[in-house]
DNA sequence: AATGAATGAGTATTCATTCAT
DNA sequence: CATGAATGAATACTCATTCAT
């Protein structure tokens, strides 16, 4: 291995401890709670350099969403890659999401500050710029299946994939919210399994064409190409 | 007037001078960013005042919350007294929420923040369990409907009345706080009514029973009594 | 009884009910720690009504302990009539003193706070005065005793009563502070009732003539009354 | 001089302008007049430097206290090592202490505010322990010469070395703050030196032995060493 | 690159005192 | 006389960020 690289090597693992650390504090306390001295230390690095990798708490705080973000990509582009029919595809995908999140609080968390007034005053355009295009990609993703359920048949044309989107989206972030609050107790929800798919099938009965013809299924191993996130559509 | 009675109302008066102010502030700049001192200035009153009346800054934020909350919940009962189908009723109750939240954002401002780790930390359990329980009761307004639905064959028996009322509700407050980010124009989305309307279409379909039996229409009238809430469903 | 002579007795017992009130807290928190509030909720007055009667916070302090001050005084001129030697008269005054300020802890921990620079920032000069003159008073007692016994050859020529009267009260003061803070214990000393007759005793071995003569004892009985307050000495 | 110790010294440099910046202002104003950003300005630091190297301003107060405390017991001991009889040195360190207190008023002030139940809200154990073991040793040094005169024959049997050590400082401290508090013209004393050379006289003629024996002097020198502070009494 | 000592802006809250009624 | 609502001065402490070494 080169110096050159054996440096850039370490510069990564450096960047990933402190990220890991801050994951870890900022969703055990969250963000105004944390102080960056917690992390420095958690990450075994001194208070300053964590500037060298992060320009401001705030950066710091997006970059480990940003970061998880990419995670849930991924996951979710492998269930793409299996087979099967657009509904299940789609559930699949759906409980995936629901699982890394419940498995990774910090996501949800970190979503929600975004959107906060306060969290815009700190926040560079650049941050929040980041972030819009990462979600608006993930959206993207929906808008295309529900486009091409449509082109299928499957879905009803009246649907705009856009919105659905932006609806299935922030309904399941929601719910993640209020589960994570510890309310849902006191609202009288037990079952979170029942909730989230509850939740799913009641919004595909929502979209779904009331008279499915079967020819049209075999559609689908053909349109499944075009879900890829480089994809034309 | 009496002396008691002037000095009530008094208290009274300065009281919603306070919470005023601080509505305006807090919805203008953020709860962290608004200074006690503002709001005292802007109520016309000094900084010790407002603690006679509301015990700590959150407390103060929160009950600004709380007095929109009993303002929606007004206009919302308004809007069951009229006559009409159960879905109309349901959409323009839905509608005015969504109206009366574009017009007082700072509702959904709160809603958010209140979910927040951030918010808990600084949070009396008493607050927390008196918003929770204004937020059962407009929850319970909802799933009563669903119930009445489904009794009247409107609706799927297989829907949760409960779960949901928490997803067209957090759904909904979702998309709100998205549309007060700003960023719904850089995700694409340009007619908000649009976007809620199709919302509530999508929801609505997908807990109607396909074939709806005109016979069971009659039974409207007798049903819409049931919604009150203090009714005895 | 008088309307007006009812009026001053009301005044009289409010008065009382302040003072009690304001002793029992102070004692039990310190001066700074004791919110006006919670004397005048414990004297079931408001707080306005304080100020009727005492100007400042640290007027009721001074009050306080002027109130006890003569109750000490009292008792200890009662001792002083009754018979027996110079000496046993001393100690029996010494000791009631040690009892009364093992009783009343207030006193002393009023002395503790009047010779401090913080107090003396606060307080009227005219407070000042009224407290000095009080100890002036008691320390001229002790003065005239110890001339007494000068002049009745139990005590040596050389000793300054003045300079005595002064270290009998600060040495005793001192113990008490010592005793009422606790650190007693820690410094190892068990027994209170001996520390305070040992020290007693030293200062008397410290001012004793040597070789004291029987025939001057029979002067005891006239010197007596020398001791008296308003005596002529 | 390596990096390292150059630092060290640096930091010990702004400690010690910390201390006496806060020993300026404390004996100037009292604890609860000074502010810490005076004591900032007075050390040439920032207000948040000071944090870095005590945890309070109470923790400053007594550290100020402790300071002063260090350099008190060194210049005692160096007034055990010369010669002369135990009464002599006695008298010398007796003096030595009155003069050093006389010059570092601070040191009084402390101690008067140390046993007040107000400081014993703010501090913490530790602190209160730190003095309490400083307090003790100084007071083990008497005692332990106590018992050197008892065990001469210079001091009565019956005395309690620890008893006396007490009386002694409670005495001396006492008469200090009466000094300082600027009341003793007021209560008719007018030179300081008389006033505390009579206290001491009185105290030791109260524990002397009536009928010294020569023969027991030449034992002093060999006496002197076990006053020694590590010394095997 | 890494360190960690130094900085200093930033603020909610308390409570003795006043005064209109 | 009594009340208690209103006042507003007063301040220790935190912590993100910087920068000399």
């Amino acid at each position: 291995m080169s110096e050159v690289s054996r440096r850039e090597n370490n510069k990564t693992k450096r960047r990933t401890a402190i990220l890991d650390a801050a994951r870890a504090q900022f969703a055990n306390k969250g963000l105004q709670a944390t102080k960056m001295e917690e992390i420095a230390e958690m990450a075994d690095v001194s208070k300053g350099t964590i500037y060298l990798y992060f320009e401001t708490k705030d950066d710091l705080y997006v970059s480990v969403i940003l970061d998880d973000f990419m995670n849930i990509e991924e996951q979710i582009l492998e269930i793409f890659e299996t087979d099967g029919s657009l509904f299940d595809k789609g559930k699949s995908t759906y409980l995936a999401f629901i699982d890394h999140c419940m498995q990774n609080t910090d996501y949800i968390k970190i979503a929600q500050y975004f959107l906060t007034d306060d969290a815009r005053k700190n926040m560079s355009d650049k941050l929040i710029e980041t972030v819009n295009e990462q979600t608006s990609r993930l959206i993207a993703y929906v808008a295309r299946m529900v486009q091409v359920g449509i082109d299928s048949g499957f879905i009803r044309e009246e649907i705009d994939p856009k919105i659905f989107s932006l609806m299935i989206w922030r309904m399941t972030v929601g719910l993640l919210e209020l589960v994570f609050s510890g309310d849902t107790e006191k609202l009288g929800v037990g079952d979170f399994h029942d909730l989230f798919e509850s939740a799913y099938d009641v919004l595909m009965a929502g979209i779904r064409k009331p008279a499915q013809k079967k020819s049209i299924r075999t559609n689908v191993e053909k349109l499944a190409e075009r879900l890829r996130p480089d994809g034309i559509i």
